[in-house]
RNA sequence: GCGGGGGUGCCCGAGCCUGGUCGAAGGGGGCGGACUCAAGAUCCGCUGGCGUAGGCCGGCGUGGGUUCAAAUCCCACCCCCCGCACCA
């Protein structure tokens, strides 16, 4: 096919070569999925990225494996695609670099999938079937977690191939293996051993019917079961039967005036821990289990209440109890105490009682007991606040809900906040006591510790106190409930004893962690404070569960370790499996002492053979590869993981591995949004990355990926932006298509000595876009470096080539040189982002070997030259300026004629740029230039010109201008026919002051260094 | 509530740490032009206002402050997003 250039002054007929001609961007995409594979195949079979220990210093990177309860998305493409740049160009700096992978099977959420399979689940098979494309013989078997989960992981490990990670295949395991597990239980040995694991008690969320802790994935509408801690105060009758009332705000008890009732719940009079409490039917329920031995006595209607007298157990108040149909039995305890001056609801409630005169009078209540009794001041706001929301916002019925819960949540917050409690509280403190000496005391320590204090110190002030006290007690409930586990039950709150935790509060263990983080760098830098605050704000974490996949305990095998902690330090684990697994080391010969050699160097492989039956030398390979590897030099993830695993991670190291193997680098990745929206499989689009891979291209999709957002960014994916990436692509491929056989003949020439101006600034160009994109993969800038690689250098290749057609000399002996020279360059530093396409460009010009294995482009310092991007930059300036006269002037010009300064002239410029790079002030310069010029009127304005000029140049331009100057008449001539091209009109160069210097019109402004006076000749239109 | 992040031009989004070089990178969209029979793609220019000479004036959530100088530093306020634990 015959492909001509169009554009430009020195048109040329190239001889024929194989352009592709798609005739749309989706056929290009074909050809680049052909390729794809063809490449894939070709590397396999040169086990490219098999890394082993060799000479060469080593780069060890990995990412977060995948949990396969689904297909690979596009969240997980971005952290592999980019960790996969990453390490594709620390190969080409000349690292080994291993990249691992592996599979995460720990944990339940396949379990409740497979469930949900076997139930018939529509959500569940819909996402299947239409999204996933699975079939339905496949999903059939998937009532079978396993085969769900290695399908799932298949199908991941196969996606990974397709989009072309440069992964070590040889090291894949899962977390349950069996030598994973022996290896988790020597970390966890280890742990114990360190007093860092402990046992407590724990609530969670329970199925009460099935008899297992409920977690989102096990809730219907996958509602994650919220858990809040009521407080229960023990309001007593006086026989010493407790009325145990929960409430969230126990600091209020100082108001309360009654208690409520719902008269038409059920109740129940229980033997709890050998007193009689009274609470509702579900209350007693719920709190069996919570630890409680509960025995129901008697079970009667809550009406039966009503009129009883109990004790306030802070204030000694003989209050009574009254009827309100807003109780919620299934809620705390059924009973709850009424604040009329803090409480909407109980203030709402006792105005609808107070209306019944004849029923307080028949239980022998005078309303006056009723009144509202303030406890809580907030400035400005007095002292209750209840009374003035409700009356405000006109309330009259405690049925009316919506307004209630407003105005309880609008008192709540404000009094939470800016709330003291009042000082003479502490006077209303058990009333009933009359020795006058003892109520002094309880009054003086409870001004000390409650009165007058912010209500969130006296809140747990006074449940402490009365707890302490033996007069309360707490209760947990679902917050956000009523929830209903997948089995249908509803979930409660169960205390299970004996959990066990990691004990991250530990401050021997934090200090350990943050000296790690310390001996880290992190990536984006601005995440670092997330990792030290996630360090001292973690405490316990219970670290096993009573179910799902996972390794057991070592020491209690009722319990499964569980999957943020059993993947901190599985790094560490890819070094060496292999190398067990192919000598046949089965999990059984996997003893501490082995794991004690191979990761610590601890012990005598001699007599750890013996005892096992490892042959010697396996030990000992082992143990060479771990010492290569470690310590882990980048670690990546997406930033979901901050607050957890990473941390995690880094907290286990430290406590495992002595400083020196304490990994050296952490990467985290902003999210992905698929099309503006977040990606969730309820909002069914959770796109498969093999269906995206096969619509884009491998290369396209991790085009676009990299380039649609920097790495801490929120990346929004969307399939026009990959198109025009992709369009891109096949723009690069076309230029350098034109030019392959040039490429081919010269690549290896060396760069001749004399060559033009354009000649040497695009080299130097390119080596100072090189550089940069160098710079930017270092601190992982992968979308700065690729816009450089794939957008900014084409543009300098285009320009170059305009110049050299402008001129005339386009593919003259000395450009084809330059060109090949910089084509070969140009496809060695797009290698990391699209490696096949890379590799097929590369094999095309006539590359040796893969260019996956080529090394980074270098351009020797020898061809740069200071000078000619300065004389560039020069030029852009002068057509910027002529163009800016040209369009205010709305003329056409007839002839340009610029006055430049001498070359000797610049003196004034270096000096202006010396003040500036050390910041001295403009007044200085000014100062010292006029002192020392003749027409010192004339220097001001000149000196004050030249030093704008230097602060206006860009600060890299600005530095090279500090030591150079400029032939400006030689560098416009060179390029003048470039010049005339781009403002439309001949131009003239003079020197100033030069005795036939041309002026059209009046003078106008003086030369300055790189500011020459430009006069404009006009037609007269 | 606690903790973290953020509000920038028509839109998206860099810059802010280390104040001047920020009308403010880069996209997208829009407008005009080139190419084309035409459309698309591509390329060039414009896209705050004013200006018949390369210039001038407003401007980076709101209000104050520091400074010769502030998108950038300080204070207050308003608004938005994310995480909070046994869950991968």
């Amino acid at each position: 096919m015959l492909y001509i250039w169009r554009r430009g002054i020195g048109c040329t007929v190239l001889p024929i070569v194989e352009a592709p001609q798609y005739k749309d961007i989706h056929s290009y995409i074909t050809w680049l999925n052909k390729i794809a594979s063809k490449w894939r195949r070709i590397w396999e079979e040169n086990c490219l990225y098999q890394a082993s220990p060799s000479s060469k210093p080593k780069f060890y990177i990995t990412a977060a494996f995948p949990y396969p309860n689904g297909m690979m998305h596009l969240g997980h493409a971005r952290t592999y695609t980019l960790t996969d740049i990453y390490a594709r160009y620390k190969r080409s700096r000349g690292f080994n670099v291993l990249f691992p992978m592996g599979f995460h099977y720990t944990g339940t959420p396949v379990l409740a999938m497979a469930d949900k399979i076997k139930e018939g689940d529509k959500a569940t098979l819909k996402l299947f079937k239409e999204l996933y494309r699975i079939p339905d013989e496949v999903i059939e078997k998937m009532k079978d977690p396993l085969f769900l989960v290695r399908y799932f992981h298949e199908k991941i490990r196969e996606s990974m191939k397709i989009i072309g990670l440069s992964i070590d295949w040889r090291r894949e395991f899962t977390s349950i293996d069996p030598d994973f597990s022996s290896f988790i239980r020597w970390q966890f040995n280890k742990l114990y051993e360190k007093g860092f694991i402990t046992q407590d008690t724990h609530p969670v969320g329970w199925d009460p019917v099935v008899g297992t802790p409920v977690s989102s994935h096990d809730t219907k509408g996958d509602v994650e079961p919220e858990i809040v801690e009521f407080t229960l105060l023990f309001f007593t009758l006086d026989d010493g039967t407790i009325l145990p009332a929960a409430t969230l705000r126990p600091e209020t008890v100082f108001g309360a005036v009654n208690i409520w009732v719902n008269p038409g719940a059920v109740y129940v009079k229980a033997c709890i821990d050998g007193k009689n409490w009274i609470l509702s039917k579900e209350a007693a329920y719920k709190l069996g289990f919570q630890l409680k031995k509960i025995e129901v006595i008697e079970e009667f209607k809550g009406e039966k209440l009503v009129g009883l007298r109990t004790r306030n157990p802070a204030t000694g108040w003989r209050v009574p109890v009254l009827p309100a149909v807003f109780v919620d039995p299934d809620t705390g305890t059924g009973i709850v105490m009424s604040v009329p001056a803090h409480a909407p609801y109980d203030y709402v409630a006792l105005k609808d009682i107070m209306k019944q005169k004849d029923f307080l009078l028949k239980l022998g209540i005078k309303p006056s007991e009723l009144q509202p009794i303030p406890v809580i001041e907030v400035p400005g706001r007095g002292n209750k606040l209840a009374v003035d929301v409700v009356e405000s916002m006109k309330i009259d019925k405690q049925t009316d809900r919506e307004a209630l819960d407003k105005a309880t949540k609008e008192v709540y917050s404000i009094e939470f906040k800016q709330g003291r409690m009042l000082d003479d509280i502490a006077y209303r403190v058990l009333s009933d006591i009359n020795d006058d000496r003892l109520r002094s005391y309880v009054v003086a320590a409870i001004k000390s510790l409650i009165a007058g204090k912010p209500v969130p110190e006296a809140r747990d002030a006074t449940a402490k106190w009365l707890s302490d006290a033996g007069l309360a007690d707490k209760m947990y409930e679902i917050a956000n409930g009523p929830v209903y586990s997948r089995w249908g039950n509803k979930v409660v709150v169960k205390i299970l004893e004996n959990q066990w935790f990691l004990d991250y509060g530990k401050e021997e263990w934090k200090k350990l962690a943050r000296e790690a983080l310390a001996s880290m760098r992190i990536i984006p830098p601005g995440i670092r404070k997330d990792f030290s605050e996630t360090i001292e704000w973690f405490q316990k974490r219970a670290c096993a569960r009573t179910r799902g996949l996972g390794t057991k305990l070592p020491w209690d095998e009722e319990w499964v370790i569980e999957s943020l902690s059993d993947s901190t330090i599985y790094m560490a684990f890819y070094t060496i499996n292999y190398i067990l697994r192919n000598n046949g080391i089965g999990p059984e010969k996997l003893t501490p002492d082995v794991w004690d050699y191979i990761l610590l160097g601890k012990g005598s492989p001699r007599e750890i053979s013996k005892k096992t039956g490892i042959p010697v030398n396996v030990l000992m390979d082992s143990r060479k590869e771990f010492e290569y590897w470690y310590p882990l030099d980048s670690r990546h993830s997406a930033k979901d993981l901050v607050k957890n695993h990473l941390t995690f991670f880094i907290f286990n190291h430290a406590a495992i591995f002595p400083k020196d193997k304490w990994p050296r680098q952490i990467v985290v990745y902003g999210y992905v949004m698929y099309r503006g929206q977040k990606m969730s499989k309820s909002l069914f689009n959770v796109i498969p990355v093999e269906m995206l891979a096969k619509q884009l291209s491998p290369d396209g999709l991790r085009i676009a990926i990299a380039l649609s957002s920097e790495i801490d960014q929120d990346l929004d994916f969307r399939e026009e932006t990959a198109y025009t990436l992709i369009e891109q692509l096949r723009r690069i491929h076309t230029l350098i298509l034109s030019h392959k056989e040039i490429i081919k003949e010269y690549r290896k020439k060396p760069i001749p000595t004399r060559i033009s101006l354009e000649d040497s600034w695009i080299i130097s160009k390119i080596k100072e876009r090189l550089d940069h994109a160098a710079e930017m993969l270092e601190e992982s800038r992968i979308r700065d470096a690729g816009n450089t690689i794939f957008y900014i250098i084409e543009e300098d290749i285009k320009k170059y080539i305009d110049i050299l057609k402008t001129k005339k000399r386009y593919l003259d002996e000395e450009s084809k040189v330059i060109l090949a020279h910089i084509f070969d360059t140009w496809i060695r530093a797009m290698a990391p982002y699209t490696p096949f396409y890379a590799e097929e460009l590369w094999s095309t010009i006539g590359g040796e070997g893969f260019v996956v294995e080529a090394s980074w482009p270098i351009i020797e310092d020898e061809f740069y030259s200071e000078e000619a991007l300065l004389a560039m930059e020069y030029i852009d300036r002068l057509v910027n300026d002529i163009r800016e006269i040209i369009r205010v002037r709305k003329k056409k010009p007839r002839e340009i004629i610029v006055h430049v300064v001498k070359p000797g002239e610049y003196r004034l410029l270096w000096k202006a740029i010396e003040y500036i790079e050390g910041n001295k002030p403009m007044k200085e310069y000014i100062r010292e230039v006029v002192s020392e010029a003749l027409n010192k009127k004339k220097a001001g304005i000149i000196a004050r010109q030249v030093y704008e000029l230097a602060s206006s140049l860009p600060p890299k331009i600005r530095h090279i201008a500090s030591n150079v100057s400029l032939d400006e008449k030689g560098i416009i001539k060179e390029l003048d026919v470039w010049i005339e091209k781009l403002v439309g009109a001949p131009i003239t160069v003079y020197y100033q002051g030069e005795k036939d210097a041309k002026i059209v019109g009046r003078e106008k402004k003086p030369s300055l260094p790189l500011k020459p006076a430009i006069y404009i000749e006009f037609y007269n239109k």
